[in-house]
DNA sequence: TTGATATGTATCAAGTTGATATATGGAGTG
DNA sequence: CACTCCATATATCAACTTGATACATATCAA
């Protein structure tokens, strides 16, 4: 599914591979990214497809694969975005550990829960100066509120991993 | 990664992989599963590197294949449980298409989203329905913890897709 | 009796990740 | 000025994962 996020990109102009995944982890690493070991295949099956161009250049001695959308391309994103949408599984070791439980010690199991608390108070940290970052650039509205979401999702999970704390002092 | 929720499962008895697959679909499968294709060969690894141990029957005119865990396998996952995790990474076609949201109409988003709203509260039933089903039965108070934080999870899910759709009212 | 569903193992194409390779440019340091 | 480190940029590959499909038997309902 990984090509419906690159024709998203192309959408306002064309990019190098490269620019995207950059691009990515400037806005949508925290809810969908993909690595570059995917981008450069999907953007060759994209160009058999007809989705998008391809133009060559070198600038400053590096070569450089600019891709573009084509009508057909856009067509394909448009009708992928206006599809019903399932709802997203998650993938989450730190839930899966808190599901084994038994098999650690109450010791253990607080020092965990703290130290992962923890990640998630530098990783909320990380997207509120994301958010400033943002804030001083004109950005879709869309774009920001899929950031504020993410910091309202890492505090859910925050709070949800205090209290389970709490929980697991008594 | 999948091989850890394996040794999980083995740690309180000797399952074959169809019975661990069966088991996560009452359990783990809304933030942790793997498929069927994914479990076979997996065994076949942590048999050759002496993590767990195989044992044929038939049963009923079937072919079962019982794994169990080795004491070597039970340190393997001890030592996997005690280890810092890192914050899971999600990944949310859902959210991704609000993001793209300006190419789409303001009928369409409005649509989509309340579209998407009936599926987490159908989500959030199948949970409170596995839950009253998961409290007749004797359960670890730490597996239904985590069915609980789904639930919370989802009905977060719920609320801000909610104040989502308000706003794209106005 | 027939058809659908459940149990159970297995394989495969297609795709994905994370690491690694290759090469150049630019910035900072001694 | 040389050296190192990092960013830019494309590409490949082993290992793994998914989702579909195949195969075979049992069980249950109509």
């Amino acid at each position: 599914m990984q090509d419906k996020i690159l024709l998203g990109f192309l959408m306002d102009g064309s990019k190098t591979g490269y620019e995207i995944k950059k691009t990515m982890e400037q806005s949508t690493e925290f809810f969908f990214t993909t690595s570059l070991g995917s981008i450069y295949p999907a953007f060759k099956k994209l160009e058999r497809e007809g989705l998008v161009e391809m133009a060559e250049s070198i600038e400053a001695g590096r070569l450089k694969k600019k891709y573009s959308i084509t009508p057909e391309g856009k067509k394909v994103f448009l009708n992928w975005i206006s599809l019903k949408t399932g709802i997203a599984k998650i993938r989450d070791e730190a839930i899966l550990k808190v599901f084994f439980f038994n098999y650690l010690s109450p010791d253990e199991r607080k020092n965990r829960i703290e130290e992962y608390i923890k990640e998630l108070e530098g990783h909320i940290g990380e997207l509120l100066a994301l958010k400033s970052r943002l804030e001083k650039k004109n950005i879709d509205a869309f774009q920001m509120t899929t950031l504020d979401m993410g910091i309202e999702y890492f505090m859910f999970m925050n709070n949800w991993y205090s209290g389970f704390l709490d929980t697991l002092k008594k």
